[in-house]
RNA sequence: GGAGAGAUGGCAGAGUGGUUGAAUGCGGCGGUCUCGAAAACCGUUGUUCUACUAUCGUGGAACCGGGGGUUCGAAUCCCCCUCUCUCCGCCA
C-alpha cells in the first residue's frame, strides 16, 4: 500500500499518478490524511499520559523505599484518574488506526508516470515485437486438437478426477514440460537467480503481503479448516520470504527463482478464448523475483524484461512487449510489461508473462525495508515476472511447430525432452 | 494425536515486580597502535510512532513470540493463542 508520508508530502503527484488508473476517489485520500492529523493529536496526548504515569509509578516506588507510604498513596490515586484517560485515548487511537487503515487498502499503488493512460486492453502499449510470424496451412489445427491427435493432454480425465481446468499432461506432453521447466529453471540460474521451491499453500498473512487479500480473496482456493490458501503464483511465497525484514544494503538485489504449480480460480471466465490450454485452475510456472533499492528497480525491471525476452527468443516464438495501461494494470502493480506469444493456429497473442514492478506497494504491506551503508533505513522494492508460464507456450509451441510429419520442438529443448518430435 | 520443556536484541545467553531497551560474550561499526594487517585496548551498536528542530539532534511513547489481565509500576505474576524443542504414537 502506499504510505501516509507520500500522500501527504507529495499529494499531487500521488494523485497525478493514481488518475493514470483511473482512481479518482480524490475525498478517500483527504479523509485518510485528516484521520491520521487526529491520530497525531490522540497519539501526543496519549503519550503524555503515560509520560506522565511512568514518572508517578516511579515516585511511588522511591516513596515506597523510604516509608512514605500515605504520600505514595495519594500518588496511587492520581495514577489510577491518568489510566483511564489513557484507556480512552487508546481506545480511540487504535479505532483511529483501524480506520486508517481500511481506507488505505483501498487505494491502488500509483503508476509510474510513463504509464500511458486508457481504460481497457486496447489502450496498452505495444513496445517491442520479434520473431518471425508463421505461415501454417489453412488445414492447421489448433493445440487442443494437436493434443489429443497426439494424446499429450488429457482433459477429460481431469474432468473426472477433478473438474474443469485440472488436465492431465501424458507421456511426451508431461515430458515437455518437464522440458520447459528445466530449462527455464537453468535460464535463471545461469542469469543469477537463486532456485527456491516454495511452500504451495501459505498463510494469511502472506496473502496480504503481497496483496491477494483482501480484494482478490476470490481469486484464490482457501484450505478453510486450517486457514491457509493455495498459491495462484508463486510471487506469494518467494516474496513474503523477506516479510519483516530489513534487509542490508550489500545483500541486494535479492534475486529467487521458483517453479510452482499455481492455483487459480477463475471465476466468470468462460468460452472459447479459455479452451484448451489458454486457462487453467492449476498450471506451471517459473517465476523470477527480485528485491532492489528504490534507486535502481526500473532498471532491475529492464534486466528481467530482457531475460524474459531471451528465453522467447530461445524458443524461436514470435512474441510482443506490452507496456500495461493504467485501466489493464493490476492493483499492487507500478509498471508492469506483458509478454504475448502468437498462437498461429487460432490467430490469437497469448499473455505468457506479466513483468511488474511493485516498487514499495507491497514491501510497505510486508513490513520490508533496506538499511543503507549511512544506516538509514528505506523502502524496499519488489519486482517479479513469470519466466514463464507453462500451458500457453506449450500451446503456442504445438501450434506453430505443427507439420504434416509431427509437431517440431525447439533446438534448445532437445536435450530437455530427449526427442526432436512429437 | 499423547506427555513435558521452552520462546529475551544480528547471534549466543543472563535477568522472576521498581531508573532494564534490557547484564555478559560473539558479531558489526568507529578509533588508538601498525608501513599494512592481526592481536590488544577504548568507544559505539535495534525498530516503530511522535513533539520540537533548517540540519546534526534533543525529548516523549511503545516493543523481551502474539493477544488480553493483575498492579501505582510487568521481560518478570495470571489467562488465551501461536510456534519451537524433547519423548511416545503414526508416517513419505
Amino acid at each position: 500500500m502506499l504510505t501516509i508520508p507520500f500522500l501527504r508530502d507529495f499529494k499531487e503527484e500521488a494523485l497525478k499518478r493514481l488518475n493514470l488508473k483511473n482512481f479518482t476517489n480524490h475525498s478517500l485520500i483527504d479523509e485518510i490524511l485528516g484521520l491520521d492529523d487526529e491520530r497525531r493529536l490522540v497519539q501526543k496526548e496519549n503519550d503524555d499520559t503515560l509520560a506522565a504515569m511512568n514518572q508517578i509509578a516511579k515516585e511511588v516506588g522511591s516513596l515506597f523505599k523510604i516509608g512514605k507510604a500515605q504520600e505514595a498513596n495519594v500518588l496511587k490515586e492520581k495514577n489510577a484518574e491518568l489510566k483511564e484517560k489513557s484507556r480512552i485515548l487508546a481506545e480511540k487511537l487504535e479505532l483511529l488506526k483501524e480506520q486508517i487503515q481500511v481506507r488505505l487498502v483501498e487505494i491502488p499503488n500509483a503508476p509510474h508516470l510513463s504509464v500511458p493512460a486508457g481504460r481497457t486492453a486496447a489502450d496498452n502499449l505495444i513496445v517491442a515485437s520479434s520473431g518471425q510470424m508463421p505461415q501454417l496451412p489453412a488445414n492447421a489445427l489448433p493445440h487442443w486438437d494437436l493434443i489429443s491427435k497426439y494424446d499429450l493432454v488429457d482433459f477429460e480425465l481431469g474432468n473426472k478426477v477433478t473438474g474443469a481446468g485440472f488436465p492431465f499432461y501424458k507421456g511426451k506432453g508431461a515430458r515437455l514440460q518437464r522440458a520447459l521447466i528445466n530449462f527455464f529453471l537453468d535460464q535463471a540460474i545461469a542469469a543469477g537467480y537463486q532456485e527456491v521451491q516454495p511452500p504451495l499453500l501459505v498463510n494469511e498473512a502472506s496473502a496480504y503481503g503481497t496483496g491477494q487479500l483482501p480484494d482478490k480473496e476470490a481469486q484464490m482456493y482457501t484450505v478453510g479448516l486450517d486457514n491457509l490458501y493455495l498459491i495462484p503464483t508463486a510471487e506469494v511465497p518467494v516474496t513474503n520470504i523477506y516479510r519483516d525484514r530489513i534487509l542490508q544494503e550489500n545483500e541486494l538485489p535479492v534475486k529467487n527463482v521458483a517453479y510452482s504449480n499455481c492455483f487459480r480460480r477463475e471465476a466468470g471466465s468462460w468460452g472459447k478464448h479459455v479452451r484448451g490450454l489458454n486457462r487453467l485452475h492449476q498450471f506451471d510456472k517459473v517465476e523470477i523475483v527480485q528485491i532492489a533499492h528504490p534507486d535502481t528497480s526500473y532498471e532491475v525491471l529492464e534486466e528481467m524484461r530482457a531475460h524474459v525476452a531471451q528465453l522467447l527468443d530461445r524458443l524461436e516464438l514470435p512474441y510482443r512487449v506490452v507496456k500495461l495501461c493504467g485501466g489493464d494494470m493490476s492493483f499492487a502493480s507500478a509498471l508492469t510489461y506483458d509478454f504475448e506469444v502468437y498462437s498461429a493456429a487460432q490467430q490469437m497473442w497469448l499473455e505468457v508473462s506479466s513483468v511488474s514492478n511493485f516498487e514499495g506497494f507491497q514491501a510497505n504491506r510486508m513490513k520490508l525495508r533496506i538499511k543503507d551503508k549511512n544506516g538509514q533505513i528505506q523502502q524496499a522494492h519488489t519486482l517479479n515476472g513469470s519466466a514463464l508460464a507453462l500451458p500457453r507456450i506449450v500451446a503456442a509451441l504445438l501450434e506453430n511447430n505443427q507439420t504434416e510429419e509431427g509437431i517440431n520442438i525447439p533446438q534448445v529443448l532437445h536435450q530437455y525432452t530427449g526427442f526432436e518430435k512429437i
